[in-house]
DNA sequence: GGTATCGGTGACCACCTGGTCATCATAGAT
DNA sequence: ATCTATGATGACCAGGTGGTCACCGATACC
């Protein structure tokens, strides 16, 4: 029989307390800290258990991670899709709490991204990371592309570098957003608004609209 | 006798090689991954002088860290000073270049600093983190706040939300300027001028020119 | 020559790691 | 009642970890 086979036989509660348990332990401590040992104790199984379900540590990250990912391409295209026609500075804004939200709803896989960004030890690192990154490419180049073709843009506008600086805001945005459940140490300035939700939506669209028009619409 | 002074009796040669290696390891493995066994025996020396200098793996990497947060500070600071009374888009893309340039020639030191950024493990971790956000807020608020003065920003200009989006960009354009050589995965769009320094040049110039006049000046 | 002080050494320690596997408990089929 | 299949277990393994310390060789002082 195989190991896979295993898991998804056992009770579907048992099965998404060991992934949430999986998840939350991964966010702590990375990959390489990550303790079999430790989530066995904490799930209250036996560690041969979980080697029988996902046959090594890198199965079961692999397992923790997938999925994650289509979901927050969901929440993206249809943050995409329903601003479709409206002016740059709303739909740029839609797409920062997009983000916001999926870090705020998923903590633990937003953690384990952050993490893997610059940890290189992460299996599957490569892949995963290209899946998000080619995300912020597909959702922001449309929406420049458009404003671009409206006229709301110049025609001079280079493409690529107004995404990457999108990307970069808006990577910096979720960041802040989601530094107090994470820990990130220390951020630059005040708070823009960590967990009011009416103060992020206003820090959203004052951030849209000076990426649109630039310091000179402050 | 202090550990220390163990340290500081040997041959500045010896000295060098230490810290070099230790700051190679660290930036290779994270802390948790670094291996005092594979340091002393890459370095050739016994594990036990290595805790003789240094007391422990985390007095070592102090050590290494301690002084480069001293040396980015220099540099920005000349950067702010040389360029006082320009225009904003270039005081803005010598801060990148600045940036991009100790990246580039402490890559070690800046590995360690982007795995540090999002690994709650490392010791001293909030200290440090902490010293280079304040370096971005120090630099770049002055910077924004003079072109305001002047009146090439206008007076309704939010400074803080203007120096976060600036940070973004700042730190995002770093890391990309710095990927080859750390390894930091796919990025976003086509590469912008890597290893190239003519155009990290022009990307520069350009992303000051974006960034203080948003994407209708592309 | 004797001795104290220094840097340098590596065998050794307790502890933890990911991973294995013989063994057990139980439930369903015959 | 017996056999089989499946999930669950935890003692056990080899190997690596950070850290220690009794000892060594050399140099300098008396």
């Amino acid at each position: 029989m195989d190991a896979s086979d295993t898991f998804r036989n056992i009770p579907p509660d048992k099965q998404r307390r060991v992934l949430e348990e999986a998840s939350s332990e991964f966010a702590r401590h990375g990959f390489l800290g990550a303790s079999m040992n430790r989530l066995a104790a904490r799930l209250g199984i036996a560690k041969g258990s979980i080697f029988k379900y996902f046959g090594n540590k890198e199965g079961l990250f692999a397992q923790v991670f997938t999925g994650s990912v289509d979901l927050l391409s969901g929440s993206l295209r249809q943050a995409r899709d329903e601003t479709a026609g409206l002016p740059l500075a709303e739909r740029l804004e839609r797409v920062l709490l997009v983000g916001a939200q999926f870090a705020r709803s998923h903590p633990n896989i937003y953690r384990i991204y952050l993490k893997m960004l610059f940890n290189e030890d992460f299996p599957l690192r490569e892949r995963l990371l290209a899946q998000v990154r080619a995300l912020s490419a597909r959702f922001l180049t449309p929406i420049i592309e458009q404003a671009k073709a409206s006229g709301e843009l110049p025609q001079s506008l280079d493409v690529p570098l107004a995404v990457f600086m999108a990307d970069a805001v808006l990577e910096r945005f979720v960041q802040l957003q989601a530094a107090p459940a994470m820990d990130a140490g220390p951020q630059i300035g005040p708070t823009f608004g960590l967990d009011d939700p009416e103060t992020s939506r206003l820090t959203a669209a004052r951030l849209a609209r000076m990426l649109a028009g630039g310091f000179t619409v402050g």
